[in-house]
DNA sequence: ATCGTTACCTACCAAGTGGTAAGGTGTCAA
DNA sequence: TTGACACCTTACCACTTGGTAGGTAACGAT
């Protein structure tokens, strides 16, 4: 529905191309040249705007974290009824952002694989923001706010699993069955996604 | 619990070791000469016992396949009370299966963001004859035997991927909380499982 | 004794990798 | 007018990539 605005400044430009190479190849399977060339630019142009490969990783991710966080910013100026619907809309909000830009979605599910001791020991994880936003969401709901935090987070996590992994395979279902089939099981997620939200702890 | 025998002849040594790197760092990230160090020999030792890299990749699949395929068969050597209980006993040895095999998952999951449009289209898929398997399986439950195939399919397919997601997830969250919390969730899986498994149409 | 095969080696190659060095061009402030 | 800076270029570098060519040692069958 919304489509993403197009890229105007050359490090937008960048940041989106890499975003796409990234998700599609991999950390290494793709290269600097490459995704300066998508764009019509050398690689050292590239690099000028972001110093080496692992800082436009960091970049692409960062943006990435960014666009999620708004999405859940203008999710909470909306009114609900009450905590529990708050969140089970934001998360309706996410899922449908997931499908539009399978792309970060891809990027994700990659940097789970990749990173696993690594990153996100320390709180310099990128997506932590995001998490704890949603967590903090959560907290508001009376059933869930005499909880611990781990609790609280673990269930915000794996419902993000969910709807990660049910995005990545509805893409490749496609290519396995029809796509009325797949259609059809679309359109039931977000009423299901629902049910696993609001359950208790 | 069953350790994974140790590899023994140089063709299953250099799958091991193959597997390994390509679950950590993917297709691109793992390199020949890497893998064959693993070993103690050669990248041209291990170009002649497979070809090719992306026939070492293929091989690795098929190995993969083959064992979960021995583990189904394993388990419908097992009597139970009826198909539903069948089923979801066959789902719950794919678990414990898939946590103590922790690279064989990382793989299956970036085979699945890997090959979005190339690979599962034809009925050519590694793990098609898994997935028909555990389809035949639910079809026995009456419930299940009067829905199309795609449903069934579809309901497998998505099983699996829950169960690939937790296990891939218990790792990241074991580096963000304390390992006793991740244990009590773990311990709860199986039954969770068992839940979403039986679960009608 | 010899042949064919399997398993492994060293040597080598073209192509590509991320990154550095140095320079050119345009813009804008002093 | 000059200087500083952002942006982007060509030229180059050391290194790694997957893969080829050709050879050697071991071994079983004839």
């Amino acid at each position: 529905m919304k489509p993403e605005p197009a890229p105007t400044t050359t490090r937008e430009r960048f940041i989106a191309a890499a975003k796409a190479l990234f998700a599609e190849r991999g950390f290494y399977g793709a290269s600097m040249d490459q995704i300066a060339r998508e764009v019509g630019l050398t690689k050292q142009a590239l690099i000028h705007h972001f110093g080496s490969k692992e800082k436009l990783y960091g970049a692409v991710l960062s943006d990435i974290s960014e666009r999620l966080l708004a999405e859940l910013e203008e999710s909470e100026h909306q009114v609900a009824p009450d905590a529990a619907e708050a969140f089970i809309g934001a998360l309706q909000r996410i899922y449908r952002r997931t499908i539009e830009n399978p792309a970060d979605t891809q990027l994700l599910m990659r940097e789970l694989l990749d990173n696993r001791q690594r990153a996100p020991k320390a709180g310099s994880w990128y997506l932590r923001p995001f998490l704890d936003r949603l967590e903090r969401l959560l907290a508001r709901d009376p059933r869930w706010e005499t909880e611990k935090k781990p609790a609280r987070e673990t269930h915000v996590y794996q419902l993000l699993g969910a709807i990660n992994y049910f995005a990545i395979s509805a893409e490749t279902l496609k290519a396995m069955y029809s796509n009325r089939h797949i259609a059809a099981m679309q359109k039931g997620f977000p009423a299901r996604l629902a049910r696993l939200a609001g359950s208790s702890p």
